[in-house]
DNA sequence: TTCTTTTTGTGAACGCTGTTCAGAAAGTGA
DNA sequence: TCACTTTCTGAACAGCGTTCACAAAAAGAA
């Protein structure tokens, strides 16, 4: 915590490169603990992913996970904060389209396609473990209280709610769907949405004709389903 | 197992009593460790629900509880296979409307009741151990199968499948629901009753004003949404 | 280099979990 | 009364998350 007056010097600068390879080895113990869980959560499932098992295939004693994470929710949701920065990038990819149905259908198209290509995620963030939105919801509070302090990757995903609303708003406004409260509609497509991944990725009766079946129905529905009246 | 004919003397019909009585003694206690079963999951979460605590809460030992199910998964699917039968008998009661149109928004109406009325329930059925419906669906496969043998809860509600998709034909039939494919119409409407309870009953940042206008506006959609153009 | 301080890792320990099982206890039937 | 069956116990096992006194290693200063 001392600052002496010690810059330009061969020992400083080797202090300096020290702290930095410190750093960078820190960041490896660390990122070989989140790859490892993610492994073992994926091939495992949820109920068996355990803390000790990730230490032993990395070679680390269980107590050395605490030096770098706090409990194993921090394992968890720092995986869980990855993955919905990951997720939040597609959708925003999906929302560069300018003619509003079609951008309806194209964040339709990628969140249902993120949800079924990583099924085991989509169940730990939205469905087995939903406090994560508990405390993504109060750290976009608190940043929108302050100014903007630590940014929490799931209220990232949050915040997209706001895009999909304007979307919806938009294509109201173009005449391409049929008007009503935009936010209310908007929570209900988003439902819509995510109950179309749940199913899918739970019901173990769909077969993948009558997933794709449902998909495509769903996709039709936010094209004409809600086209407003001629 | 040896049977004598000792069939309306004094000591058979006592004998026969006595049965009867140990029967019930066995029911009771079974009962006992599903009731309070049910309410330390209910007030403590599916995460911190133990059998341990159960068994002290009734006042056994730990491994009383194993002379009467298998094991916790059987304590909780027989929670489970409860639950679903009351909720199967909810949507079969609201299915009594001759009107396709009204009867779609009444099991939509109780479904949605029923989720955000019991919504530890509904998130441990169908978000948290959803394999339970992996058991249920063998299970109505396997009395499919054979001539229904031992009669699965669960199967009873995957049943109710059957009786959504008909609504869905009979209100394209009477003219009130746009034309398509009846099953996947049926799939992508009962995912968004789904989602509709998975979002109210999971997200932080829905106050009960945004739950209100989002289900209202579900009814909307099942009302007039899908209508067929004049 | 040598000594001190800080960082990193260990592994035993605590208290919890589900589950099993030998043996005690209680009840049944004759 | 006595043999037999059912019910129940509580200790034991393996596994979990988590903590902590201690050892090892590395860093920084002299």
């Amino acid at each position: 915590m001392k600052d002496k007056d010690t810059s330009g010097t061969r020992a400083a600068r080797l202090r300096a490169a020290s702290q930095q390879r410190r750093h960078h080895e820190r960041q490896e113990v660390r990122a070989a603990i989140l790859k490892a869980s993610s492994a073992l959560f994926l091939e495992r499932g949820y109920q068996d992913f355990s803390l000790r098992q990730v230490a032993e295939q990395i070679g680390y004693a269980p107590g050395t996970i605490y030096l770098y994470f706090k409990d194993k929710d921090d394992v968890l949701f720092t995986i869980l904060d990855e993955g919905s920065a990951h997720f939040g990038a597609l959708l925003l990819e999906a929302a560069q389209i300018a003619e509003p149905r079609e951008r309806l259908v194209s964040i339709g198209r990628a969140f249902i396609g993120f949800g079924l290509g990583n099924p085991a995620f989509f169940q730990l963030m939205f469905m087995q473990r939903t406090d994560y939105w508990v405390r993504a919801a109060k750290a976009a509070q608190a940043s929108s209280a302050d100014g903007e302090p630590g940014r929490a990757e799931g209220a990232g995903l949050l915040g997209l709610f706001t895009l999909w609303r304007a979307t919806i708003e938009d294509a109201m406004k173009a005449g391409v769907l049929r008007l009503g409260d935009p936010s209310a509609i908007a929570d209900v497509l988003f439902s819509l949405m995510y109950g179309v991944v749940a199913i899918a990725v739970v019901m173990p009766n769909f077969d993948q004709k009558r997933i794709d079946a449902m998909i495509d129905a769903t996709y039709e529905m936010l094209r004409v389903g809600l086209h407003a009246p001629a």
